[in-house]
DNA sequence: ACAGAAATGGAAGCCTATTCTCCACTTGGA
DNA sequence: TCCAAGTGGAGAATAGGCTTCCATTTCTGT
C-alpha cells in the first residue's frame, strides 16, 4: 500500500472537511438521505469538488457520519436493560428509540433498511438487536407485556409511528406521541384505564395543512 | 361550446381506452401513483401517443380512475355505521379500510394527501369524514373507545399501520394485521386479555428480507 | 518572502427519467 | 371505397443527479 502513512491534512481543508460533515449530518437528519451532494456543497459553503476530494462518493461520506449516531441507539436500549421496572425499560426504549429517528429521518432510513453498501452501519445495527430481544425477554417474563408480542413486531411498530412521526412532522411535532401512547397500550396484556395521552389532538386546520404539505412533498 | 355533442368514440379507439384505464389501475395498485405514462402505455400494449389523447394529462387519468374507489371506501364507512356494536363498527370500518389500502398503494397516497389537481377526489374525501366522525363519536358515546381519542388519531393510525404494510409487503402480506390488531386494543377505554393476534410475526430471514427489500427500494 | 504542494470552486460532461408533442402511417365503418 | 379517426413511437423539453477536470487560490515550510 502507498498509501499507508496518513499524512495530516492541511488546517483549511481539515475546516472544510468539518464542515462538509455539520452540513450533511444536519440537512440529512432534516430531509433525508435523498440530499444530493450539490446540495450539501452548496450549504456548506463549499464546490462539489472539494467534497468528492474529501469522500470518494456518498455512501462514505453516510459511514463516516453515521456510525456514532448508531452507538447511540445502542448505548439507550443498554440504559433501558439498567431500568428494574421491565415494562417501563420496553417503554422508555421504545420511546427513546423514536426520538432520536424523528430527530433525524436519515437514522430512521438507515435502521429500516439494509444495504451492502453500508457494512459498518450493518454492524451496528445487529449489536442493538440482541439488546432489544432482551428488553422484551425481560418484559415477557414479568408478565408486563402480552406474550404474543413478536420482537418484529417492535420493529414494525417504530416503523409505523416514525412514519406518521414524519407525517406531521411539519405541522405537529409531538403528534406521533399520542400514536405511540396507543400502541403501547395496545402491548400490555391487560390494563383497566388507558394511559393519559401525552401530546393534544390536531384539529382540522392542522389536519388540512399536514395533508397538503404531504402532497406537496410526494409530488417532488 | 363545440365539444358539446359527445360523439361516440371509435371501437377501436373505446377498447384501448379501457385497456389504458385497466392497466394503469392495476400499476397504480400495485406501485403507487409515481409510475410513468410511458410504462403504462407500454403495459398497455399501446403508444404514448394513445394514452395522451384519450387523458390531456396523468391527473385526468387519475381522477376517471380513482372516482369510484373513494365511494368504496365511503360505502365501507356507511355500512359499518350500520353495526349495531359501536366498537365493532370501529374496528370494522377500519380495518376494511385497511384492507382496502393495502391492496391499492395508489389509493392511500390519494387518501392521505390533498392536491388541488384532483378537486373530484378531494370533494369525495369529504364526504367520507363525516361519517367516520360518527362512527367514532357513537364508539365513545357508549364507552367503547377511550375518549380522549379524536377523529384526527384514527387518520394518523392508519397512514402508520398503512405505511407499515407496504413495508413487509412483499414478504408477510399480513404482518399489517398484527400491528392494528395492537393499536386497537389500545383504543379500548379498558381491557383484561389481549385480542388473539391474528396473524403470525415475521421470522428473522423475513424481516431480513424485508429490510434489503426497502433499501432497494428506497434507491430508485 | 517565496516556491511549490495542497486544496479549491464550479462549469461541463454524462447519466437517467420524466412529461408531453407531432406527424407519417394505419384502420374502422358509413 | 374513402377519409376522418385513430395510432405508435421518435424525440423535444425539462429536470435532476453524480462525477471529473483544471485554471486558480491558499497554505506552509524554509
Amino acid at each position: 500500500m502507498t498509501t499507508s502513512v496518513e499524512r495530516p491534512l492541511r488546517r483549511d481543508a481539515e475546516r472544510n472537511r468539518q464542515r462538509i460533515l455539520d452540513t450533511a449530518g444536519e440537512l440529512f437528519a432534516e430531509r433525508g438521505l435523498g440530499v444530493s451532494l450539490d446540495e450539501i456543497a452548496r450549504h456548506a459553503g463549499v464546490g462539489v469538488g472539494t467534497v468528492y476530494r474529501r469522500f470518494p462518493d456518498k455512501e462514505q461520506l453516510i459511514d463516516a457520519l453515521f456510525e456514532d449516531r448508531l452507538a447511540e441507539i445502542l448505548a439507550t436500549a443498554n440504559a433501558s436493560l439498567e431500568i428494574e421496572d421491565p415494562w417501563e425499560a420496553l417503554a422508555q426504549f421504545v420511546e427513546r428509540s423514536l426520538e432520536l429517528q424523528v430527530a433525524d429521518r436519515a437514522l430512521k432510513e438507515l435502521l429500516l433498511s439494509t444495504s451492502t453498501a453500508h457494512a459498518r452501519i450493518e454492524q451496528g445495527r445487529s449489536q442493538i438487536q440482541p439488546v432489544v430481544e432482551a428488553i422484551l425477554a425481560r418484559a415477557q417474563a414479568a408478565g408486563a407485556v402480552r406474550d404474543d408480542l413478536d420482537i418484529s413486531d417492535v420493529l414494525l411498530l417504530q416503523h409505523a409511528i416514525g412514519e406518521a412521526a414524519d407525517y406531521t412532522h411539519e405541522v405537529a411535532p409531538e403528534a406521533w406521541r399520542r400514536i405511540l401512547c396507543i400502541a403501547l397500550d395496545g402491548l400490555r396484556p391487560d390494563r383497566r384505564r388507558p394511559t393519559p395521552m401525552p401530546a393534544p389532538p390536531l384539529d382540522d386546520e392542522q389536519v388540512d395543512c399536514t395533508m397538503r404539505e404531504w402532497g406537496q412533498r410526494r409530488r417532488r
